[in-house]
DNA sequence: GATTATATATAGGTGACCGATATATCGCTG
DNA sequence: CAGCGATATATCGGTCACCTATATATAATC
């Protein structure tokens, strides 16, 4: 992510990468963070200062919902989606695979598509 | 693109599409531009503001180089990929589909994937 | 008891993108 | 031929998403 160009890719997909992680089940921030982390094999580490905000703001928007579990030494906010926050999921998603499948129609020719885009790491 | 979501997602590939429509043949401005709306299908299209700086930007960092039209009526500063630029070009696809799969790979599983992300427009 | 990992939070800076605006030529139409 | 829309390039300045830096606090490790 020390890259420009990588850190640029990020942007407007960060809403659909927050909001598919906490699709498959509720978290807190910092798990959602190592989550992705994962998933992503270290290509993607949101700084605290990214996710936090951005978790306040989707929140505000309404897609997520939160609760403090303060049963434990370690207080957490966990997050869940909203109804509302899938059907965001869901049309964000859409327009995502058309956007990548557009810009993949204007590589393709010109510049030799890899043979194997996804490996597969385990979800 | 009036759209917040799909105004980001342009952030970060923006190079990578001119660097490839210049890739197939030299080309200036205006021309580009045209070129890239039609081979979205009118999805996007780069806005004068965007475009010319970001011509300027590419030809400052030399991968691209430009040369003047006067010939006609109509002055035309076309456009083409430098040596450099070619490699640069390999190298954003390059991370760019590796990013792409990163970010499939979460939605997979979570969001239904449509059929064809791909329709056969003609390039 | 010092350091590292966990866990959340916010203020302020940076910089990419774009709306607005400017300039000029060309082709069409009334 | 005046006016308009399309062609063609250019720049300034505003906006806003993202992130660095910083702060706070607990738990584990050394």
């Amino acid at each position: 992510m020390t890259d420009r160009f990588e850190r640029d890719l990020l942007r407007g997909s960060l809403d659909l990468m927050v909001l598919s992680v906490l699709a498959e089940e509720p978290r807190y921030g910092y798990a959602l963070q190592q989550k992705i982390r994962e998933s992503s094999q270290d290509q993607i580490q949101l700084p605290a200062g990214t996710l936090y905000p951005l978790l306040h703001k989707l929140e505000n928007e309404g897609w997520i919902r939160s609760s403090w579990d303060e049963s434990t030494g370690r207080k957490r906010k966990w997050y869940e989606l909203t109804k509302s926050g899938k059907k965001r999921l869901e049309t964000q998603a859409s327009q995502w695979h058309r956007y990548v499948g557009t810009i993949r129609g204007l590589l393709d020719g010109i510049v030799p598509e890899p043979k194997a885009t996804r490996q597969g790491w385990n979800l």
